[in-house]
DNA sequence: TGTAATTACGGGATACGTAAAGATG
DNA sequence: CATCTTTACGTATCCCGTAATTACA
């Protein structure tokens, strides 16, 4: 027998002075709450309240246990609460990482706002590059952008990506605007260079197929905010994600192109380590992420096409 | 489910490592704990650790929540082993009431030893001669004398308890010794007497059929006190019973006769509310005065009849 | 590849509800 | 005599153990 039910019983039987009383306040037959008192008594070996019909007095021993039971169905109730998700107010510590990059553009402006709408809440950011082990290092929640998330890990997608080709629009007129992929073997494209050569070059979908174009120009890098500068000094055509670039095509300093032949987006993901039973903070968090994700759309708008 | 075993095995599978380990502790199959695990995230809705099939890791919550868990178990212990009847070492409070004679004879005598071989005990002991109600009034037990116990209550036999006709060998001398009930018509019998007159005389057993003798004397007194008194000052015949007059008897001050026609011994009664379920002080009680009220052969030892 | 966690499945203990009986003031 | 507790009894639940499967290092 439920040894939590049996003090609950009790308890509620001394609340309500008697056995009828208490089965209504539990939902139980009468029968229920005497077989649980019959039950309690017995495991203790001791009576806890003198029964008639009329009045339940209860045992020094009764008296003594009564107290111990308000005391523990206390705190096993704020307990629970506490861990529960079912609090509405989140609070603890939340540890999130994202790309540098990006976290820095686009996680770190949202935390703010997010730290002022749960004051019992603190939260760690952590931005790197290096692939992050959620459950061994602590972390709640990661951003991933791109590429597929770890296997045993849980993505859910917060809004889509979609790599464009973009340059100023001095240099399209200098060099002209492609119309299509293969024209760009005579435009100065700088590539993402990466010493494990993991890069597949830039996609394009051109009739049902995917493409890669993975000829460079005279400038190469590794690192893709250096590209980003490049591009926005004329140096050439790159090929970006929209949350690099959505607030300089959104200014006019970058113009899109070929986006009739843009690859189909990949997504920005929130990676936790459970896909179920997340406490209340990391759900908060990332219907947060998705929230601003999904209204800002200063990034989305990159032609219309998504 | 069992919220108090889920959080048990919560806090064995910490403290093991493992479903299996713990599942071997409690003495389950493995399986079992992870349905049980299973049960306490669904029902709080948060994960408590993340599980691989080599390390178990405590989430945030997990951590705060087997915090809590390890505290509840403990006072959970100590609430019912302070209350159980397990414990070997009685302790509380015990409430004792006994008709005042009696008492002042044969039970607050027996205290001060009781008190010194349960230290963590104290006692009350009420001595009046009025019928208490043991469950209002709060008392673990009454010493009952002779008649039948109440309805509803209890009662356990401590000891046999015979009524005697006494007197002293020198009114013996002077009156001479009768030799059957019916001669005690030719003496000075000292009776009890009472407003409600419920007194049925003194009880004897002739040829199998119980015969009451009512005739007083000269003196009739309603306090059984004064008529002991009156009988060691030579009196008369006084009808008392054995645990009053067992030390005069004794001490040869007092000499029984009629033994051969003597009633059934009626009984020395402990009575409480409750037969099962005692409390530790209430049996250790009773059968400190059901010893030595089977030791103290004094007031047993009244001509060998009994 | 071996160990540990999980899932599937069948059996059995047990807690429940209903209704009648007993107890109490 | 009304009300509350207790008992009797049939039923449904759910918890467990076994064994096969999956996941992980």
């Amino acid at each position: 027998m439920d040894r939590f039910t049996q003090i609950e019983t009790f308890v509620a039987v001394h609340a309500k002075g008697s056995f009828t009383a208490a089965a209504a306040l539990e939902g139980v037959a009468p029968a229920v709450i005497g077989r649980r008192m019959d039950a309690l008594e017995a495991r203790l070996g001791v009576r806890l309240m003198h029964r008639t019909t009329r009045k339940l007095t209860l045992t020094p021993e009764g008296q003594a246990f009564l107290e111990d039971c308000q005391r523990i169905l206390a705190e096993m109730a704020g307990a629970e609460s506490q861990v529960s998700a079912g609090g509405a107010q989140a609070r603890g510590h939340l540890r999130v990482t994202a790309p540098a990059g990006f976290g820095r553009r686009h996680v770190a402006p949202l935390i703010p706002l997010f730290l002022a709408e749960h004051t019992q809440l603190s939260i760690s950011l952590n931005l790197a590059d290096r692939v992050i082990d959620l459950v061994n290092e602590g972390y709640d929640c990661a951003v991933r952008v791109g590429d597929l998330p770890d296997s045993s890990l849980v993505s859910q997608r917060l809004a889509d990506n979609r790599r464009l080709v973009v340059a100023t629009p001095d240099y399209l007129r200098r060099a002209g605007t492609p119309q299509h992929p293969r024209e760009l073997l005579q435009h100065a494209c700088l590539m993402l260079s990466s010493e494990a050569s993991q890069t597949r070059g830039w996609a394009f979908r051109i009739d049902g197929q995917t493409h890669f174009h993975r000829q460079g120009g005279r400038l190469d890098c590794s690192d893709g905010q250096v590209l980003h500068d490049w591009c926005l000094r004329g140096l050439g055509l790159a090929w970006r994600s929209t949350w690099e670039v959505a607030a300089d095509l959104q200014a006019g300093r970058l113009v899109s192109v070929l986006d009739a032949f843009a690859a189909p987006p990949n997504g920005i993901f929130a990676v936790t380590p459970e896909r179920h039973l997340q406490p209340l903070r990391v759900r908060l968090w990332i219907d947060h992420l998705r929230t601003h994700y999904a209204r800002t759309e200063y990034w989305m708008r990159t032609g219309g096409a998504l």
